[in-house]
RNA sequence: GGGCGAUUAGCUCAGUGGUAGAGCACUACAUUGACAUUGUAGGGGUCACAAGUUCGAACCUUGUAUCGCCCACCA
C-alpha cells in the first residue's frame, strides 16, 4: 500500500539510480532496430555553471521532448557536454589564486597557469552535471564532451586551417572592443551599452596661423576629454557655412602641443554641439572611419589596461604616463582650463560600452587580431533560414535573426588569455636561405622590422615543414617574439654556421564560441566520419534562450553549412529547428539577477517540493513568446497536483485495481468505462499534439485537466458505487480499466514528472513490468464513443445542476433528499436507471421516481428535455427559489435575443458559413426549450404560494 | 532612430473571426472511508483606447497611449 504522501526525497534518488543502472539513456536505447532517430545537443553549460532557473527551464523542456521522442520509439540521443568558458573560467581560478595568496598566473607562467585551471576543471568544475542529473536530463552521460577535450580540440583547429587556408579567417589590425580588466580583446556582442549620467565639455583648439574671418579658435564638444591628446583632426561638415573657409587650416592641440587639420567629412552633424568634431581614430570607432577615409593618423594613448602612454606620435606630456583614463580626464580638463581653452560643460545622458563580463568600460584599441570573415559564411545561414530548412520556433525570432546576420560584422576570435584553444598560427621574420649565385654557398637573408610572416597549421610539426619550406631552410621553435629577436641580435653581433630560422607561435587563444559553434557534430565525433556523426547528425532542435541567437544559433549554423555537406556537396543545417524558450524572471517580471538578489534558486524548489513540482510547474508556464514570471507557490500548487495522482493510484490499489496485461480497451462493456477511455483518446491526442509543437503549456495542461478534473474528479467518484455494489463482472471490468487509464497517465506525464511517475508504474504492478516507464510505448489513441460520452456528461450535468440549487437553496450536504423527475424520455429513464446508485452518492438524493408534474413545492431544474424537482417544501423560503429561477429565466432570454437576432440576420444567414448557422439555429431551439420549461416551473412554484 | 513583444477577473496568464476561460487568491458550506497538499458551490471582466474591415472582432487593419526587450547612434 502506498503511503498517504508522495516522498520525492527518497523517491527520487533510488528511481534516478534504477535509470542509472538500466543505461536506460544511452544512445538509442529502448528504440528497435531501424528507428528514426532523434537528438539534441545540450546548449553546453559553462565548466564554471551552476544551475539557475534558466538552465532549469530549457533543460526541462528538452528533457520532455527527448523522453516522448524515446518513448514514441525513436533512436534517441540527447548529448550532455560543458563548455570550458573561456574568460569565465580564467576569472574564476585567478580569484582563487589570490583568496589563496598564491602567485598570479604571470607569476606562475602560462604552462602552469594552464596547468591549474585543468586542476580546477577535475576538482571544481561540472558541478551542474550532478544537478541536471537531478532535475531528471535524460542525457546519455556516457557520451558528456568537453570543448577543450582532445576531440573537439582536433575539431577547432581543423576548422581554424580550413577557414584560413579559405580565405574566411585572417588577421588585421583595425579597432577593437578591448577589455581593459581581462586585457583581452571581446566581440561586438560581448558588449552592452548602457545609458550613464555624463557631461559633455566643449574646448577651443585655436587656429595656428591666426584668425580667419575673424575666427580666432574652432570650438569642439567631448564626453572623453582624456582622448583629446590623441586627436589627428577636427572634422566639420563639409556643407557648413561657418566653417567653410576654415577647412584645410591647423590648429593646435592644446597639452599635446600638435598642429591637427581641419578637414572636411560628411560625419558630423551640423546641427549637434558646435557641428566640429574632434577625430581620436585610435580610440573612438566612428573617429576611426573618418580617420581612415581622411588619412588621418591614429594616435594610440593607453596600454593594455587602459594607462597612459608617451610616445613621440602623441607627444603626451611626461606626467602623464601611467594615469588611469579616468584620472586622465580629470588632469586634461585641469589643464584645459588653466591654459584658457575651457569652453564650458553640459550633463547629459551618454550611452556607455561596458564588458559583459568585467562590467567595466570598453575601450576602443588599435591591435592585431584575428577575424572571421563573418559576411561570407553568413549568406548559406541566412538562406537556410529564408528557404524554410531550419525554423524558428516561435517564428518571430526570424527577424531578429535576419536583421543581425544581414547586418553581421567580422567577426573577432582572437582572445588574449591562456584558458582556450590556443590559436594554431606560428611567426617568423621575413627572410629566407637564398643560395648565392657567384659563390654558390647559402646566403641568409632577413628583416626583423618587417611585417611577420604567418604559418596556420593543426600541429607545431606541420607548422615547422611549411615554415622549413617557406625559408628554404632549418627552422625550430622559440618561446616569443622576443625570443626570435635576440637570436637574430645574437646572429648579427657574432654570425655563427648552421643558423635556423626561429618561429614562435601566436599566443593567443580562440573565442569560446568558435568551438561552440561546432557543438553538434564536434561532439559526435567529428572530424571522423563515426557512426554516431551518421545516425544523430543533424540534430532535430536546438532549444535556447533568444539572447543566444547571436552568440550561438548564427555560429552554428554558419560552421555546420561550411564544414557539414550532403552528397551534392550541400551545406547540411546543425537542426531542422531552433526553439527559443522563454526568460524565467521573478513574480514581478525583473530579470533574475545576482546583483538583485532576486534570482530563484532551482535546487531550492526541488528540495521543498520535489523534482517533478517545478518542472511540471516549468512546463505548464512554458508560453511561446512570453516570458514565465515564476512565483514559487506555484510550485506548491502543481506538487498538489502529484499528490493527487499519487492518492487516486493509492485509492485504486484500495479497490484492488490492477494491471491486466491483455486488456483491450474496445471490448469494453460500461458507457462509464467507454467514456472514459474516450476522454483519454482525446487528451492523448492533445498532449501528444502540443509536445510536438513544443507548446509545453497546452501540452501539460492537457494532462493536468484529464487527471484530475475528469478521471479523479469525476471517473473514480462514479466508480465508487460500482466498487461498493456487489455486480462482480462490472467490478472486474472496472477495475481493469482503471488500471489501464492509469497506465495511460503515468506514460502521458512521464516526460513532465519523470520520477513520480516511473515509481507509479513499477508499485502499481502486480508482476514487474519487463520495462521501465521512460522505455514504455507512448500511448496513442483508441476508443471513441460519442454515444458513451454524451450519456456521462448528460449524468455529470444533472449532478452538477442538482448540487447547484442545493447549494444555493441551502440545503444541508448530510440531508438527503428524493428526486422526482418529470416529463423524462425513454433514454432518460434508462439513464437514470442505470446510474441510480452514482446519482443518489454524488447529489445526496435518496429515491428517484418519475411523476407527471412537479410536486408541490419543489425546487425545479430542466435538464434536457426532462424537469428534475427536489421537494423542498417546509425547507426553504420559495421567495428564493421563484429568484433563483427568475434569475435563470433572465439569463436564457439574454441568450436566447442575442441567438435569434442572428439568426433574423439575412446577411448573417447568407454569410456565415453552414455550420455555423446549424449551430445556432440547435442553440436557439435548445434555449426555447429551456426557456419554456423554466418558465413553466416558475409559473409553477409562483402558485404555490 | 529601427525592430519585436505586451496590455483579457484582485494576481499570474491561456484564448487568432462565431456562447469570454484557467490557476492562484476570495466567499460560503462540507472532515473517521484516495487525497484538507481535499471536496462542493459561488462572486468577480466595457478583453488599454479610438477608428475601420466584417453578417459577426478579445482575435484582422490603421492609429493612439502605457509598459518591457533587442539593435544602432549620440562629437
Amino acid at each position: 500500500m502506498l503511503d498517504k504522501n508522495y516522498d520525492a526525497a527518497a523517491v527520487e534518488p533510488r528511481i534516478a539510480k534504477l535509470w542509472d543502472d538500466a543505461d536506460a539513456f544511452a544512445a538509442g536505447a529502448g528504440a528497435k532496430e531501424g528507428a528514426e532517430s532523434y537528438s539534441i545537443a545540450i546548449p553546453p553549460p559553462n565548466v564554471t555553471g551552476s544551475l539557475h532557473m534558466g538552465h532549469a527551464l530549457n533543460n526541462t523542456l528538452q528533457d520532455i521532448l527527448i523522453r516522448f521522442e524515446r518513448m514514441r520509439g525513436k533512436n534517441v540521443l540527447w548529448q550532455p557536454g560543458m563548455d570550458h568558458a573561456g574568460i569565465a573560467t580564467q576569472m574564476v581560478v585567478e580569484r582563487q589564486l589570490a583568496e589563496r595568496n598564491e602567485p598570479d598566473r604571470h607569476a606562475m607562467g602560462r604552462q602552469k597557469f594552464v596547468e591549474k585551471v585543468w586542476e580546477w576543471k577535475e576538482e571544481s568544475g561540472g558541478l551542474i552535471f550532478n544537478q541536471l542529473k537531478r532535475l531528471g536530463a535524460s542525457c546519455d552521460w556516457s557520451r558528456e564532451r568537453f570543448t577543450m577535450d582532445e576531440g573537439l580540440s582536433d575539431a577547432v583547429l581543423d576548422v581554424f586551417v580550413k577557414l584560413y587556408d579559405e580565405g574566411l579567417i585572417y588577421k588585421d589590425k583595425r579597432l577593437v572592443n578591448w577589455d581593459p580588466v581581462f586585457q583581452t580583446a571581446i566581440s561586438d556582442i560581448e558588449v552592452e551599452q548602457k545609458d550613464v549620467d555624463g557631461h559633455m565639455w566643449s574646448f577651443a583648439y585655436p587656429l595656428v596661423d591666426g584668425p580667419v574671418d575673424g575666427i580666432e579658435e574652432i570650438v569642439i564638444a567631448t564626453t572623453r576629454p582624456e582622448t583629446m591628446l590623441g586627436d589627428g583632426a577636427v572634422a566639420v561638415h563639409p556643407s557648413d557655412e561657418r566653417y567653410k573657409n576654415l577647412i584645410g587650416k591647423m590648429v593646435r592641440l592644446p597639452i599635446a602641443e600638435r598642429e591637427i587639420p581641419i578637414i572636411a567629412d560628411e560625419y558630423p552633424d551640423p546641427e549637434f554641439g558646435t557641428g566640429a568634431v574632434k577625430i581620436t581614430g585610435a580610440h573612438d570607432f566612428n573617429d576611426y572611419e573618418v580617420a581612415r577615409r581622411n588619412n588621418i593618423p591614429l594616435i594610440p594613448l593607453m596600454d593594455g589596461e587602459a594607462k597612459m602612454i608617451v610616445t613621440p606620435e602623441n607627444n603626451v606630456p611626461e606626467h602623464y604616463k601611467g594615469l588611469d583614463r579616468f584620472d586622465a580626464r580629470k588632469l586634461v580638463l585641469k589643464e584645459v582650463e588653466e591654459l584658457g581653452f575651457y569652453r564650458g560643460v553640459e550633463d547629459k545622458v551618454i550611452s556607455q560600452p561596458f564588458g559583459d563580463r568585467s562590467g567595466v568600460v570598453i575601450e576602443p584599441m588599435l591591435t592585431d587580431q584575428w577575424y572571421v570573415d563573418a559576411k561570407t559564411m553568413a549568406e548559406p545561414a541566412i538562406a537556410s533560414v529564408k528557404e524554410g530548412r531550419t525554423k524558428f520556433v516561435p517564428q518571430m525570432w526570424e527577424n531578429t535573426y535576419f536583421n543581425w546576420m544581414e547586418n553581421i560584422q567580422p567577426w573577432c576570435i582572437s582572445r588574449q588569455l591562456w584558458w582556450g584553444h590556443r590559436i594554431p598560427a606560428w611567426y617568423g621574420v621575413p627572410g629566407s636561405f637564398a643560395k648565392d649565385e657567384q659563390t654558390e654557398k647559402t646566403k641568409l637573408d632577413f628583416s626583423i622590422g618587417g611585417k611577420p610572416v604567418v604559418f596556420v597549421a593543426k600541429a607545431e610539426s606541420a607548422a615547422c615543414t611549411l615554415a622549413s619550406t617557406h625559408y628554404s631552410g632549418a627552422v625550430h621553435v622559440v618561446e616569443n617574439e622576443q625570443a626570435a629577436l635576440r637570436q637574430f641580435i645574437d646572429y648579427v653581433n657574432e654570425p655563427y654556421p648552421n643558423f635556423s630560422f626561429p618561429i614562435w607561435r601566436d599566443p593567443d587563444v580562440l573565442d569560446t564560441w568558435f568551438s561552440s559553434g561546432l557543438w553538434p557534430f564536434s561532439t559526435l565525433g567529428w572530424p571522423e566520419n563515426t557512426d554516431e556523426l551518421k545516425t544523430y547528425f543533424p540534430t532535430s532542435v536546438v532549444s535556447t534562450a533568444f539572447d543566444i541567437i547571436f552568440f550561438w544559433v548564427a555560429r552554428m549554423m554558419m560552421m555546420s553549412l561550411h564544414f557539414m555537406k550532403d552528397e551534392d556537396g550541400k551545406g547540411i543545417e546543425p537542426f531542422h529547428t531552433v526553439f527559443m524558450h522563454p526568460l524565467v524572471r521573478d513574480k514581478d517580471g525583473a530579470k533574475m539577477s545576482k546583483s538583485k538578489g532576486n534570482g530563484i534558486d532551482p535546487l531550492e524548489l526541488m528540495d521543498e517540493y520535489g523534482t517533478d513540482s517545478l518542472r511540471f510547474t516549468l512546463a505548464i508556464m512554458a508560453v511561446q513568446g512570453r516570458d514565465v514570471k515564476l512565483d514559487p507557490t506555484r510550485v506548491a500548487g502543481y506538487r498538489n497536483f502529484g499528490t493527487k495522482l499519487w492518492n487516486a493510484t493509492r485509492f485504486a490499489e484500495m479497490n484492488e485495481v490492477k494491471h491486466d496485461p491483455d486488456f483491450n480497451p474496445d471490448a469494453v462493456k460500461s458507457q462509464l468505462n467507454r467514456w472514459i477511455l474516450t476522454e483519454l483518446s482525446k487528451s492523448i491526442v492533445e498532449v501528444t499534439e502540443n509536445i510536438e509543437k513544443y507548446r509545453f503549456n497546452d501540452s501539460s495542461g492537457a494532462a493536468y485537466k484529464f487527471v484530475w478534473n475528469t478521471f479523479c474528479d469525476w471517473h473514480l467518484e462514479l466508480l465508487k458505487p460500482v466498487f461498493a455494489g456487489d455486480d462482480e463482472a462490472a467490478k472486474a471490468e472496472a477495475q481493469a480499466t482503471a488500471a489501464y487509464v492509469l497506465d495511460q497517465i503515468y506514460k502521458l506525464l512521464h516526460p513532465f514528472m519523470p520520477f513520480m511517475t516511473e515509481e507509479l508504474w513499477a508499485e502499481t504492478a502486480t508482476t514487474p513490468r519487463g520495462e521501465l516507464l521512460c522505455h514504455a510505448k507512448w500511448p496513442t489513441p483508441n476508443v471513441r464513443d460519442e454515444a458513451a460520452a454524451d450519456e456521462i456528461n448528460w449524468l455529470i450535468g444533472l449532478v452538477q445542476e442538482i448540487r447547484s440549487v442545493r447549494s444555493e437553496m441551502n440545503i444541508k450536504p448530510s440531508l438527503k433528499m428524493p428526486l422526482v423527475v418529470v416529463g423524462a424520455s425513454a433514454e432518460t429513464k434508462a439513464r437514470l436507471e442505470t446510474h441510480t446508485a452514482a446519482v443518489e452518492r454524488l447529489a445526496r438524493i435518496e429515491g428517484i421516481s418519475h411523476a407527471d408534474s412537479a410536486p408541490e413545492g419543489s425546487a425545479q431544474m430542466v435538464v434536457g428535455e426532462a424537469t428534475v424537482c427536489l421537494p423542498l417544501k417546509g425547507l426553504v423560503d420559495f421567495a428564493d427559489e421563484i429568484a433563483r429561477l427568475e434569475k435563470e429565466l433572465a439569463g436564457i432570454e439574454k441568450d436566447f435575443k442575442i441567438v435569434s437576432g442572428k439568426l433574423a440576420n439575412e446577411k448573417f444567414v447568407a454569410n456565415a458559413p453552414e455550420a455555423i448557422i446549424t449551430e445556432n439555429r440547435e442553440r436557439l431551439a435548445e434555449l426555447e426549450g429551456k426557456r419554456e420549461k423554466v418558465s413553466e416551473a416558475l409559473e409553477r412554484v409562483k402558485s404555490f404560494g
